[in-house]
DNA sequence: GATAGGGCTTCCCATGGTGGTAAGGTCAAG
DNA sequence: CTTGACCTTACCACCATGGGAAGCCCTATC
């Protein structure tokens, strides 16, 4: 099989196979006499979990990690549960902050009259001295 | 002001503001005659501006926009207003995916044993060939 | 006045994951 | 045999940030 059709199979894009190719997350794939690179259903079934992985938002190094346990017959479930938890926490870490920004960023855009005038909040809170910053906390003269 | 008082004063490493004048976000900086970059206590709260627009998730894009508008003293606060509300539902639309990611993962790994042996749903479930991504809805046999 | 150290300058490189594009080879259908 | 679709490699770009090297400048101390 083409890459062409790999990639539709897997829902990974030419490029990025090649990419994960190139940074050694997948081995180099087999040629063709004519330097084509040829893929197995198998190889195919790999490139799904890495894109189901990346649909996860883990990293390609975390995915390096998770191949490895996948294709170990040995492994034990408590890695790769460990490694799941890891990423929660990250994931978690990431809602955190944006859902701060978010609130914060709420709370000015309400108090914003938003029409033809040029007072802002918004701007107001944007250019205060503040070093407590993303608390949605009143703020002396700023909320 | 040398370039390191300004970053700690501003809380920008010395760093971005160079690429921050070097991409147009600010203006060249004026320069001794020894061709050191020279702050004044303006360009420090206009830098402030800067990092508290990241540290809200503004993207440099926006950020040019906000400073405009805070340059211009015959402003709409309708357009600050706007340009902070479509930040917002920037930051839910990443809010909720990255939700999504963490409640289907979270779903997998109550579902994992994580002991000794190597039987694992999460896993299981990444070489899955469903293409219904990211959904935390029950699946023929993945979950 | 010399020297040491820290700060400044520019320039280049790397990150991560993805897309684009250009020049050229290959294959299959008409 | 031509055409068009596909493949190859090799670059460039994004975005915001950090690192480092080579060399100049400033200040403090001896």
């Amino acid at each position: 099989m083409n890459i062409g059709d790999a990639a539709k199979a897997s829902g990974v894009s030419a490029k990025m196979i090649r990419y994960y190719e190139q940074t050694g997350l997948i081995p180099p794939a087999d040629r063709t006499a004519s330097g084509y690179r040829d893929y197995s259903d198998k190889d195919v079934h790999v490139l799904r979990f890495i894109r189901r992985s990346r649909d996860l938002g883990f990293s390609v190094a975390e995915i390096t990690e998770l191949l490895a346990l996948w294709q170990d017959r040995s492994r034990q479930s408590a890695d790769v549960k460990a490694l799941a938890r890891s990423h929660i926490t990250a994931l978690r870490q990431k809602i955190e902050n944006l859902q701060q920004m978010a609130d914060t960023l709420q709370t000015l855009a309400d108090c914003c009259a938003g029409d033809h005038r040029p007072d802002c909040p918004i701007l107001t809170d944007l250019e205060t001295d503040d070093d407590d910053l993303l608390v949605v906390k009143p703020r002396t003269g700023a909320i």
